[in-house]
DNA sequence: ACATTTAGTTAAGCATGTTAACTATATAGA
DNA sequence: TCTATATAGTTAACATGCTTAACTAAATGT
């Protein structure tokens, strides 16, 4: 990395974002179907419905958290009627997500929101070239490694 | 920005490491006192350590959650010996806090881990350009001025 | 002095995750 | 083919770290 200075500045800076966004997890938001969908709620829904027919497991890992945890979501999001679960003939064991008509819907409309950000984010970063993209893609990866080898975080 | 996968590409790697921390956020580690101590914990030692004689109120208002929060959060750590709290007598209202000797030790030793996940890092990184750590810094930022101008993340 | 504000505590509850123990299905090797 | 093992998913019990609401006690101001 660097000398020290850089790194406080990287790692104050994450800290800072990242209490940032917890303060504003626990709100939930109506994302056009009349619903008050919490975060994770809508993370999953989202994850869905950009990998459709995903089985539990990798969406489990796409997510980062356990199987439990997808199951149990998963099963809260059926009941509000955002997304359909299905076993194809071919296959009894797995167990295979997509989004209901109202799933779309919020999809659609966590899209929307995310649009405005993204164009917020633009007018703050500019433009990128390829290579920034990867050195931030780079970045982010490191960041998970580290995650993963230390097994806890640092927040 | 750019092209939509990348977009997508950078979301997701986000939404993954803010899983992985918060589900990290549960585990205990031992900061060289012989007790566990969460993430949450160790934070409130190392806010009280940065300020010492502060109250409630201010450390609440410091860490951004709750007086209740904090009252059960301080509690907890006067009973794991970390903390000490004390009412002077021309004020018998408010309560303060300091680091217990205990306390210290754990502060050093929070403060000795964030060098060992800096070092970790660092061979996941490896060592970057001026040009390449400002970029990064300038993508934080970004990030940063957007959560604050939306007035509310969408993690 | 009494009413109001301020500081802190406590109880109950919620969102989101975990692990461990379980069932059911798929697969690979004798 | 039969059987052992690996894989997919579920469920129960619990942990963490917050929240709000209702409370007590001390300080303040009129």
């Amino acid at each position: 990395m660097k000398e020290k200075p850089d790194l406080l500045k990287i790692s104050e800076l994450w800290i800072r974002i990242l209490n940032k966004m917890d303060a504003d997890e626990k709100m939930a938001k109506d994302f056009g179907t009349g619903d008050l969908l919490h975060c994770s709620e809508i993370h999953t829904v989202m994850a869905i419905g950009k990998n459709p027919d995903t089985n539990l497991t990798s969406l489990s890992l796409l997510l980062g958290i356990s199987k439990s945890a997808i199951s149990q979501m998963t099963g809260r999001l059926v009941v509000k009627g955002l997304i359909e679960k299905h076993r194809d003939s071919k296959n009894e064991k797995e167990v295979r997500f997509r989004l209901s008509p109202k799933g779309r819907i919020a999809y659609l409309g966590h899209e929307q929101h995310h649009a405005k950000i993204y164009a917020r984010m633009h007018r703050n970063l500019g433009d990128l070239t390829d290579d920034e993209f990867s050195l931030i893609i780079r970045f982010l990866s490191a960041m998970e490694k580290t995650l993963d080898e230390s097994g806890h975080g640092e927040k």
